[in-house]
DNA sequence: TCTTTTTTGTACCATTTCGCAATAAAATCC
DNA sequence: GGATTTTATTGCGAAATGGTACAAAAAAGA
């Protein structure tokens, strides 16, 4: 809804992990003690029975079973513990509940991914830690493996609405442009070799996070997802030239 | 639903495109004219007003727009251009329409698919006509590009349904054993080198191929998808040593 | 021609879904 | 202490959804 910032995308570009919700001012918006200071300082009439972000999360985690339409306004405020009225005074309808909810992903993956981003990584240690974290976000979940919310959430939606498949496609390029950065910088620190064809690489490792992010929501196991992710890795470290070596 | 064949995959397995969707057999089939010879024999009673094939194709056609949950029997039932009765008379609850469509759409691709996969092409050809194909099928869409079925619709759907699990994730295993079958050949014939790294070439193709159906739902333009098959492409048919090459 | 079979069309049903009105509760302000 | 403000609760309404009963229509069979 708000598009006045980028927020992370779902693999980790490497963003300040702001918190900064409180910044939809429009209409209901979902107030956090982000805004406000730690003084005793209380806003006339009854107070929430509940806090936004951990409803918010709630509301996240049923979206990321059900998807969209599947999930009803009765699924998500049983799951976050509220009543409808409280819902949509504090979120909105449905739809800008659903687009919120994707933001937080966004914020909370995209902050797991930072760290792999850790300018102090090798280039291997990151990539290691890319695929780790991708593997344990698309692989976790209490009904079985979601994948990721950007492939398998949004965007089936994306052809629905605009806002989320604009969403969705900064998502994906926010991941080209982090991946880049992180190749570039490894030819520039000699962990690959000059003329190293970063598009390429760009190109396989991004692949590989999106096949990984399908395969996990169908179910196939993780041992069978490490072997691509490994494989990945492998290439990318080897600057593309894996294959050469790997023939004798 | 019926398990008993394996159907064509999402992306190309090189199976024969025999339409059998007769065979269901089980409660309200599908009727075809292919079960039933060409004699003008009737069946007793009032003959049907639609084509079963053309009412699931148009079926089809709203499922890949709007997924499971969002498209309704109303949506559907004007779509086929039967009544809802018809509907479930001639193909079963909303589920098991969705199975066939699904189903159906394996055929339909797969076909499309196959020619890429003719012995008598190049390698180059075959991975050509395959992306080729693959940006045709995903690319289109009277409302907009949907991408593919299995990775978009059907993929989303898994984790609430075993049996769709169960076909989406025959379909990703059906491409990747068409593309290996391909590449071996291609290592018989000597178009690659004896040691090629198949499983990597594989993976980079097939994922190529995946990331290609998601941006095509959020409607990256076909420019942009280009690039990422002609890279695929130009990375495969080198073998996997087009990187080495290329820095020179 | 009447009976049987299959399909179509109309109407309906029970439930679900989304969104909201009205009232009560819990806080601050004057 | 009463007024005001914000939130929680209860209940509801309109519409949508998936599925079905039944009568009529259209064919083959006896």
């Amino acid at each position: 809804m708000v598009q006045k910032r980028k927020g992370p995308p779902f693999s980790g570009a490497p963003v300040a992990n702001t918190v900064d919700v409180a910044g939809t001012a429009a209409g209901p918006g979902v107030e956090t003690t982000a805004g406000q200071p730690a003084a005793p300082v209380r806003k006339r009439g009854r107070p929430r029975a509940f806090t936004p972000e951990v409803a918010l999360s709630r509301a996240l985690d049923r979206f990321r079973d059900g998807g969209y339409a599947a999930t009803s306004l009765d699924d998500l405020s049983a799951a976050m513990g509220i009543n409808r009225p409280s819902l949509y005074g504090a979120f909105g309808d449905k739809r800008e509940l659903f687009l919120k909810a994707y933001e937080r992903y966004r914020e909370e993956v995209g902050g797991q991914f930072a760290t792999a981003f850790d300018p102090a990584l090798t280039l291997r240690q990151s990539m290691e830690r890319i695929f780790a974290t991708a593997l344990d976000v698309y692989l976790a979940g209490e009904n079985g493996p979601r994948g990721c919310f950007t492939v398998m959430t949004a965007g089936s939606e994306a052809m629905a609405d605009p806002e989320i498949r604009g969403t969705v496609l900064r998502a994906l390029a926010s991941t080209d442009k982090a991946l880049r950065k992180l190749l570039e910088l490894a030819i520039v620190r000699g962990e690959l070799p000059a003329g190293t064809d970063v598009e390429l690489l760009v190109q396989v490792a991004g692949s590989a996070i999106h096949t990984i992010a399908i395969r996990a929501r169908a179910w196939t196991p993780r041992a069978d997802l490490e072997v691509i992710a490994r494989r990945a890795i492998d290439f990318v470290c080897a600057g593309g030239a894996a294959p050469v070596e790997r023939r004798r």
